[in-house]
DNA sequence: CGATAATTTGAAAGCGTTGTCAACCCAGCT
DNA sequence: AGCTGGGTTGACAACGCTTTCAAATTATCG
């Protein structure tokens, strides 16, 4: 028993081809028997369009395909260790799949890899989760595939939107937090390298810290990529620097940093205070729970994948700054969040 | 400028289309001099085959489908807490794309939808990611389409291999090491329904325990769902147990299960000893840092992809089971690991 | 040099669908 | 009865590629 095709359904519905064709599309030219009759046919034969079919002829596959930073492999860990990636992408597929697309995933390496990718498969659009090198948007200025870039600023090869968590604001809240919280000397830790979103939360913190004409430190860097192991060998020099409280890019490198300020007797908040970025499920039950900057994760995938669709079917979309705000635990406060 | 078609790499190549088709599935036929003349065109026209052409004649996509559970909400909620999915979907991806595939992501309802799901995209294989309701593989009964079951032991149903880490050995190496520190009342902490992996898991933890002449606990059930939260409520039920040690069938559920006991007063290892499964990145870093059952998560999913890609090939392929080990940490003996 | 073998070609069918077009059928209306 | 027009039909080209086949071309060899 072999696939059912258009023309068995047309042939058991009595009709022709292109009436079912209609009825497929919503061509109005048909009318309410016929369509009955149709659709009768479909269930009874479950038929189901091929997509492969549809896309040789609409050129559209009705497929959108996340590209995740897998250039190597550091970078794979972090999206090993971090959920963050798990509860983006099942967002972005639900989304999607009510829309009728299905995405398809990749962690590609060089550059022409991406345009390889997007031409082969006949991809409707792009999501780009993370940060990329330049040359990569670059690769693709001849392919006029729409694509939406998420966690990162604008291009500047190509005209995409990005969608964020306003991570100036971000800065700033830790900032105020913990200089509310009597703290005096504050640090800032960075994964590093030239990050326009980190940059974006130095900013921020940067400006409350002038506003209240508290010193400035300079932002350490713990080796380009958020991981465990980054915030764990950031826990020295940041003893060395004599500072009261630490604001962490994620919650990630938080979790890190607080295990080796541990490992040293270091007490939390009371000797140091750390703040995260992210608010990650477990962040809240760690001991000490986190006091983060809490975003939205599921509704910042949905909407990159609601820009990415207008984009898709031609409407206009801007780049959009989602809300954060801080979710204060022990981690500074010292006092549990009753669960 | 529009994408290259085979023609036109023929018409560069001065060659017939029907030579570059040869040229592109290395169909023996082919002087070395026109190969040559053929990729050089590709090269310079940057050709991509199209892959939804190839699909319509080839009838196979190079597309593999993950399936994970996001039946209702509370089992979506596992997959955002848990990188394991992360970790487990960026390996299954690497190789397949090693192999020429795709991978397609989607969280299914419905049984019918996995069915329509299959034909819409001529996916050429599955990977089911977790526990299923057994309707699901029914459905698929007149589909014949390869399968390969990760973290759930057989389809009564379909002919599926599976692949698991060793569960019971998982269970019995971690009641053995409770043992062995001198515990005598073990009580084992899974998530609950009627869930084969965790029977695996009680298997081999009982049966240790019956070899020592231990008493046997009845396992305690945390809501059928790994999570956070589940394993925090399981504190008060687990401590009228009287029990001294804890196994939990994974990290998640021992994190939350930690706080919890964090919270009420409750020394760890000293009044509690607590394992866990699975060994996520975080659990060394968490505190006290987790003594688990350790599974090579991204090894799991290759060998799973791997076998997938057998059984597309038509080559046959047996269930597997994969070594594990304990990583002893604080949770357990009150020792630090150094970082 | 003619014969035989190896390449290469052109043409055409097929994959499952869309989309277009002229032709047709059957109301309903005048 | 003659029109008008919505619904419907068949036919066919396209989409980009694979496959098959017979025919044409080129290479190889005694």
């Amino acid at each position: 028993m072999k696939r059912p095709t258009i023309r068995d359904v047309a042939e058991k519905a009595g009709v022709s081809k292109a009436a079912v064709s209609y009825v497929l599309n919503d061509v109005k030219k048909v009318s309410e028997e016929t369509r009955r009759r149709v659709l009768e046919a479909m269930e009874e034969l479950s038929y189901e369009p091929d997509f492969t079919a549809i896309s040789l002829t609409k050129r559209r596959s009705q497929l959108i395909g996340i590209i995740m930073p897998l250039i190597d492999e550091s970078i794979s860990a972090v999206m090993q260790e971090n959920s963050y990636y798990s509860e983006m992408i099942s967002a972005v597929e639900k989304e999607a799949r009510d829309n009728g697309f299905d995405i398809v995933l990749a962690g590609l390496s060089e550059p022409s890899a991406y345009k390889a990718w997007v031409q082969k498969r006949r991809l409707d659009g792009l999501l780009f989760l993370g940060l990329f090198p330049e040359p990569i948007y670059k690769a693709m200025e001849d392919m006029d595939v729409p694509a939406v870039l998420i966690d990162t600023y604008e291009s500047h090869t190509r005209d995409y939107p990005s969608i964020n968590m306003d991570d100036r604001r971000g800065g700033a809240l830790a900032a105020a937090h913990l200089l509310e919280l009597g703290h005096e000397w504050l640090a800032f830790a960075a994964a590093g390298g030239s990050n326009p979103v980190e940059a974006e939360r130095w900013h921020g913190f940067s400006e409350v810290l002038q506003e209240q004409g508290t010193v400035l430190p300079s932002p350490m860097h713990a080796g380009s990529t958020h991981t465990l192991e980054g915030g764990y060998r950031l826990a020295d020099p940041l003893l060395q620097s004599g500072c009261t409280a630490v604001v962490c890019t994620s919650d990630i490198m938080a979790f890190g940093l607080i295990r080796a300020l541990h490992d040293r007797r270091i007490r939390i908040p009371d000797d140091i205070a750390v703040t995260g970025f992210d608010d990650l499920a477990v962040s809240r039950y760690m001991y000490p729970s986190l006091t983060t900057v809490r975003q939205n994760i599921a509704d910042k995938g949905r909407r990159a994948c609601t820009m990415l669709l207008q984009r898709i079917r031609g409407e206009p979309s801007a780049s959009e700054v989602m809300p954060v705000h801080l979710v204060t635990r022990e981690s500074t406060t010292g006092i549990p969040v009753e669960q």
